[in-house]
DNA sequence: AGGATATGGTGTATACTAAACACTATGCAG
DNA sequence: CTGCATAGTGTTTAGTATACACCATATCCT
């Protein structure tokens, strides 16, 4: 198609929001904002994509340099998310935000660059943009895809009790469940497997460790709470 | 962030996915492409968007011109369907495709500029870049927005028959429902009520209009099928 | 006028899924 | 050996999903 004037493409930006269990909390990884705009405040990950790397490959390499984390090695799942271009949301002109979200269950930022800081959901700072309203929409997908897939095991070691699988949707959802209707329920869909390991840990009866049978996204028949 | 490059952005481009029922089957509207690449052949109408527009803005105007239908007036409902951007899906160079999807139900194209062109979801003709994806793509998301929300007034007119409102969701889902479950649960979510307008037409008994109560997308406590 | 035709409209029985709910089991610490 | 802290387990009841068949009624035709 022809323009009449030259055609100039918007900027591209890209943001990640990578959550994490930690103290059975749902956490966000934030960076604190080094230049102008928004100098000092907190943010989501993310940079500029360049012509000739896909999106995710340009967040692979920004988030790595930025927050020392690799969103392909540290995350066990990773989607996108939406893409938000309201011509306003960045003050230094129009930007098309192509964003992710992922999972991990030990990102571990490579120290000499580690200026990410996890925050818990419900208790996060003032965010630049409008990265809060970002984070809140990839908490809304992550509920949705914890009840109709078996994303839940991104939030998990390879071997888990039930009650930390059960602690990783209370987390996310924002409620608390039964525990005997949730074994019950999860149990059925037959996802995971008893292993024959035990974990002794406490001034009480050992559980018993489950893993997952299949390491790969799947969509439930019979969708989860 | 600085770059040793002056930063280029990838080419931006837009596309609609655009449904429509016709003949009680799920139909996608596509034009024939006049210039190349992929001259002559099908394709979703869409275009570059430049800085300066929101992808919606110039998917309006870019589906106007091209197609002669005015996504904003002439679509119930228009959601933002996912952003494509893998390196080679464009034989020019890389191009990152924000695509939306939407739903009308009576879709009139400018006659002057009318080239598009309807074709049922499940007889589809081979189509330019990975348009066919795409469209697969809409469809699982279509179906999905039909089970969770009340998105199927998208497809009816103001004044429906409950056997037009079953033969909707059929032709969305691909498969047939039985008459009086359909009833009950449909009725039961208490989306619409009755009219006290009946349709007669045919050498039968008449049909009772209904309406839906609220114009806007709800999603559902209790989801559909 | 009455019968044929074509679609509109309705109910019940059964199986399955969801929700509420409390006690015993077991390893460790003291 | 007792206390403690978490692990692990079943049943009852209510609600939802599924399967399934017949009567109602306006029109058309003769």
């Amino acid at each position: 198609m022809q323009y009449k004037t030259p055609y100039t493409p918007p900027t591209v930006t890209v943001d990640a929001v990578m959550f994490q269990l930690i103290d059975n909390a749902l956490n966000v990884a934030l960076i604190q904002r080094s230049t102008e705009p928004f100098k000092g405040e907190w943010a989501l990950p993310g940079g500029y994509a360049p012509q000739g790397e896909t999106t995710l490959q340009a967040l692979e390499r920004i988030v790595l340099h930025k927050a020392g984390v690799s969103i392909l090695n540290d995350l066990s799942y990773i989607e996108q998310l939406y893409t938000f271009d309201s011509v306003a949301r960045d003050p230094r002109g129009h930007a098309v935000a192509v964003t992710y979200m992922g999972c991990g269950q030990n990102i571990h930022p490579d120290q000499a660059k580690a200026v990410v800081t996890f925050f818990p959901v419900n208790n996060l700072p003032p965010m630049a943009y409008d990265h809060a309203e970002i984070v809140k929409y990839a908490h809304n997908r992550l509920i949705a895809k914890l009840t109709y897939t078996n994303a839940v095991y991104a939030f998990l070691p390879q071997y888990f009790t039930l009650a930390e699988l059960q602690t990783a949707y209370e987390a996310v959802f924002g409620y608390e469940l039964d525990k005997r209707n949730f074994r019950k329920k999860f149990l059925s869909l037959g996802l995971t497997e008893e292993t024959d390991q035990m974990r002794r840990e406490g001034a009480h009866r050992p559980a018993r460790l489950h893993r997952f049978k299949s390491p790969d996204l799947e969509v439930l028949s019979r969708s989860f709470d």
